[in-house]
DNA sequence: TGAAAATAGATGCAGTTGCATTTAAATGCA
DNA sequence: TGCATTTAAATGCAACTGCATCTATTTTCA
């Protein structure tokens, strides 16, 4: 029976705890002013990013960690909202082009002046330039 | 316009990806092991330091940062699945006081097995003890 | 004391998610 | 070529969540 070390348990504590009141935070500062979920943010991001190209939904998806039925489900929500347009994809019968809409710009830049200054004042204004650093290339660590 | 610095975002990121690739390894061996989520885990091993008191609804949703009918219908879900009791209170008519069954404590033990080890094999085998260290001590920076 | 305010907990409803399956097009290959 | 397999995306269903509200007690304090 593996048992992890008191830090260890300690870190992965405080991973969940931090998540949990980072996102908690954003989620309600985004809904008070009345602008869409922070998935979505990601989605306009990813559509902003890659314009030129145009990116299938089965190339978004693994970028953002979503499920197949997530990603076809959030899709459709965001654009019966006007956020984003599916085409027609002339290769591929099945699937579609997807692109963002002028108001999908729009909505994102709203969105990031809250969940940048959140981002900023949770995390960026608590530790030092260089603890910031060490804590990426930590968690980067993790994440493989 | 507060824009976060480079490490900030990429910390942020970090933060994000790994707690998603953790919380769904950790529910995936769970469900696959035939044991309920890991919210229910917080709420056994909370009840089963504080055996001897005996705790409240109440008491219990701050800890594990829930909100009021979030905890309330996991209360509800627990009993029903016999791992916890519901005792009337004898000093407050409107609440009760939670115990954990005989049942709850195996289940808690089963989930442990999986949850501890991937805990370690996630986190704990990945990082130095110092590392692991550094990293509880940043993300409790953050968590206030 | 007793009426108003606060607290503990449950619940109806609408929206969201996970899972499994379905539809339709594309690809592989005998 | 033509049938089996794979891939892109959608969807029915049951379970879960957020929000607002409700019920039942307890507390407060004029």
């Amino acid at each position: 029976m593996v048992i992890p070390s008191d830090q260890t348990q300690s870190a992965w504590c405080a991973l969940y705890r931090v998540h949990k009141i980072f996102h908690e935070q954003v989620e309600a500062e985004l809904k008070a002013a009345n602008l869409p979920p922070l998935t979505w943010y990601d989605v306009l991001w990813e559509l902003e990013k890659t314009e030129h190209c145009g990116l299938r939904a089965y190339e978004l998806q693994p970028k953002l960690l979503l499920p197949q039925y997530g990603m076809s489900r959030i899709l459709t929500r965001m654009e019966a909202a006007g956020l984003i347009q599916k085409q027609e994809c002339p290769e591929d019968g099945r699937g579609q082009v997807l692109g963002i809409t002028e108001a999908g710009r729009t909505t994102r830049a709203k969105m990031w002046a809250i969940y940048g200054k959140l981002m900023h004042d949770m995390l960026g204004a608590k530790l030092s330039e260089e603890e910031t650093t060490t804590l990426a290339a930590l968690l980067n660590k993790l994440a493989k």
